[in-house]
DNA sequence: AAGATACGTCAATATGGCTGACATAAATTT
DNA sequence: AAATTTATGTCAGCCATATTGACGTATCTT
């Protein structure tokens, strides 16, 4: 699982931008609170499938794939790169490993025989399944004292923090195809 | 919902005979909604404060423990340790960046000489800040459509998704210290 | 035939985790 | 006072995951 975190950035010292004293900073109006719950309740959440990775020698890399290609079957290889927001280069890797130990298979596209659409195996789909019921079981706890219109708040609040503006297929497949896309 | 236009034509490909069945994992009642709302809420929440740092030559790691020591000012290495659960050899890395670049500085404890409590300078500060009003902007646009009631809810749910077992100092600050610690 | 696209791969590198071992200073226990 | 425990720092090395750049090959498009 990938990052519990807040932010990155490579080295630099003395660096041109310490101009930290910009427009001045915001003090009485931050949302810390939510800030921080956020950062505690994706640690927790995403530590539920670490601990079984474990068992597996997978990592929160190897979940991410197996996840989206059990969810949204055929999926290809460029598409899960926008996903993922990673490189070809690190996804190779770990969806080598995912083929050779049979949790994932490739198919030749058949209307484009260069696109190698991705399945998830039996073996993939149970291991997915069993992560997803850890993180469900720690959701069901969360809304259990939540009427039904809570947890559609929830949904909605979390629809909202996503960015919109430039979506994957997968984004498109989640928001229903409405999201507006910038670029077209 | 599940499996749209994803592919071009997805037949099902022949899944090999690994078969890993054990009690029959669940299909039907797992909140895949949430588990990928919070992935990509959560992917784009950090990016935020991402590309902001990489001007300062930080990195996650950097922002964590800036964050933390800005928000409970002496806060000791421990604590640190606990609350981003990683070793103290990790830390130091990054936290012997931060001291000597003067983003926060150490003060010997004055009951116990051996801690070294943490401080955010002025300049630690305000980055925190900075990156804290990015992620302020997203989450009110997030709950620009709730009532009040409803970021409240938002909130219930965050907290009951967080871990309460086995709170660190910054939980129990959260929590208003009524959290149960189990070991003690 | 030429070019663009989808994918794979090699090589080199960086970040940020980890473990184990060991050192030091200060507090606590015996 | 001596021994032990605690809080912290640090050295050395390993691993997982990410990066960029370059190149190769099959295939689709023009």
């Amino acid at each position: 699982m990938a990052d519990i975190n807040f932010s990155t950035a490579a080295a630099q010292p003395d660096s041109p931008g310490t101009d930290v004293s910009g427009p001045g900073p915001r003090t009485g109006d931050l949302r810390w609170d939510i800030i921080e719950l956020l950062f505690f309740a994706y640690r927790d959440f995403v530590g539920d499938a670490d601990q079984e990775l474990e068992a597996f020698g997978f990592g929160r890399a190897h979940h991410r794939v197996m996840h989206f290609v059990t969810r949204y079957p055929g999926l290809k290889v460029a598409d899960l790169l926008d996903v993922l927001r990673i490189t070809k280069q690190s996804l190779g890797r770990v969806l080598k490993q995912l083929l050779d130990e049979g949790y994932i298979l490739q198919k030749t596209g058949s209307n484009d025989r260069r696109q190698r659409l991705l399945y998830a195996t039996a073996k993939g789909e149970a291991l997915v399944a069993k992560l997803a019921g850890l993180q469900t079981d720690r959701i069901n706890r969360a809304v259990a004292g939540l009427d039904p219109a809570g947890v559609e708040t929830v949904r909605a609040f979390l629809r909202a923090m996503i960015d919109r503006d430039d979506p994957d297929k997968v984004l498109e497949t989640i928001f229903g195809g409405a999201a507006k896309k910038t670029r077209e």
